[in-house]
DNA sequence: TTCGAAGTGGAAGTCGAATTCCGCTTCCGC
DNA sequence: GCGGAAGCGGAATTCGACTTCCACTTCGAA
């Protein structure tokens, strides 16, 4: 490895993939990064976080060797991973943001995301049992996150008191239950219900 | 150990403790086997289930050896936490269940564990991360959570398409939540909301 | 077609945590 | 107070991942 070289940053990031820097990867190389990148994603959402490096790269088709020749680690894969369901995350809230009526950009929001979660049991795992991983949520994510909820809690249509990082928290546990049960829409539905602004009283 | 043999039979129980089957336990030995519990939940509070079987020895103040005299394994060591947790949470059932108001008795449970949960960091790590661990709910549990929820649903008090294992799958988000931030109160009051029946329209 | 750099596979090494073992110590019934 | 069964500590072992290494391919530019 002549190239820039990547030695284990405190950050531990992977940098870039497909071309990196100046000269970019050889073809099958790339070919072969996405195989292991799809065979985790397929590996983790079968079995969970504790799959082991070498049924990943089997299930890949490839060696070990190669597997570690693109992320360095484990912590890397899985972090590459969580990256791309962000990523995913940022769209899916922008999306949200381009609705007109806050409330229901709110509710998609929620319901849309506990969906993806139900389909990807994977990042599901990953998440509910995070707090460990080095699955820190992007400032992005975070940030665009705030402003969806700043706009439901203006419009008054979510409590008050919810902060993101309470918000967060609760994305959390809604991955936890769907990882036990996929009833999805229910439980996407009682959250919903159960984070609107309690209704003032009948006339 | 020429005692009624316990091997590790397939369910992996460790079969009680103090005063099994015949001959009782040595005083001291049974003093150790509750430090050793108790150390161990503290451990478990304090630093999730990674925590390692010789940093709970050393809380206990007693040596590897010890401990797994009385834990074949670091799972029974668990799965008797878990029990502990379960029995505790039978006993508040039971108290919900005495109450009058069925959806009060609910609301009230679902409170009380949510407090419990934040009280306990350990147990809501278990509970959490659950999935893998030895922690099967005990079907007596199951039997009385089924029973205060058939009450409510009844009463019209929640949701009639909430299930026990729903229910359950709920629980295991809320301690995943809880575990992120101890806005215990927040969460208890949203869930109970979220699963509360969609009142009818107003008059 | 050739050649060297880039990439590959998978055996071997490492390492951290669980679990075992056993000589020594402590209870406790007589 | 004795004897020996029960229990103890903690060094040593086992085990199961993750990672490294390197002789051997394969790619692709000239």
């Amino acid at each position: 490895m002549t190239t820039t070289a990547q030695p284990s940053q405190p950050g531990g990031k992977t940098l870039n993939p497909v071309l990196a820097g100046a000269r970019p990867m050889r073809g099958d190389a790339a070919r072969n990064r996405a195989r292991v990148l799809d065979a985790a994603h397929a590996a983790f959402a079968e079995d969970g976080a504790e799959v082991q490096m070498e049924q990943i790269a089997r299930r890949a088709g490839v060696g070990v060797g190669t597997l570690y020749r693109n992320f360095p680690t484990k912590q890397a894969l899985i972090a590459e991973l969580a990256q791309r369901w962000a990523d995913e995350r940022i769209e899916i809230a922008d999306q949200a943001l381009a609705m007109p009526d806050p409330a229901e950009a709110f509710g998609w929001f929620v319901r849309r995301t506990a969906q993806d979660m139900a389909g990807d049991a994977g990042l599901c795992h990953l998440f509910s049992g995070l707090g460990g991983a080095a699955c820190e949520m992007p400032d992005l994510l975070i940030e665009r996150t705030e402003v969806l909820l700043e706009r439901a809690r203006r419009a008054g249509a979510i409590r008050p008191d919810l902060n993101v990082s309470d918000f967060q928290a609760i994305l959390g546990g809604l991955s936890a239950a769907i990882a036990q049960t996929d009833k999805w829409e229910l439980f996407a539905e009682m959250l919903i219900t159960g984070l609107r602004a309690p209704a003032p009283p009948c006339p």
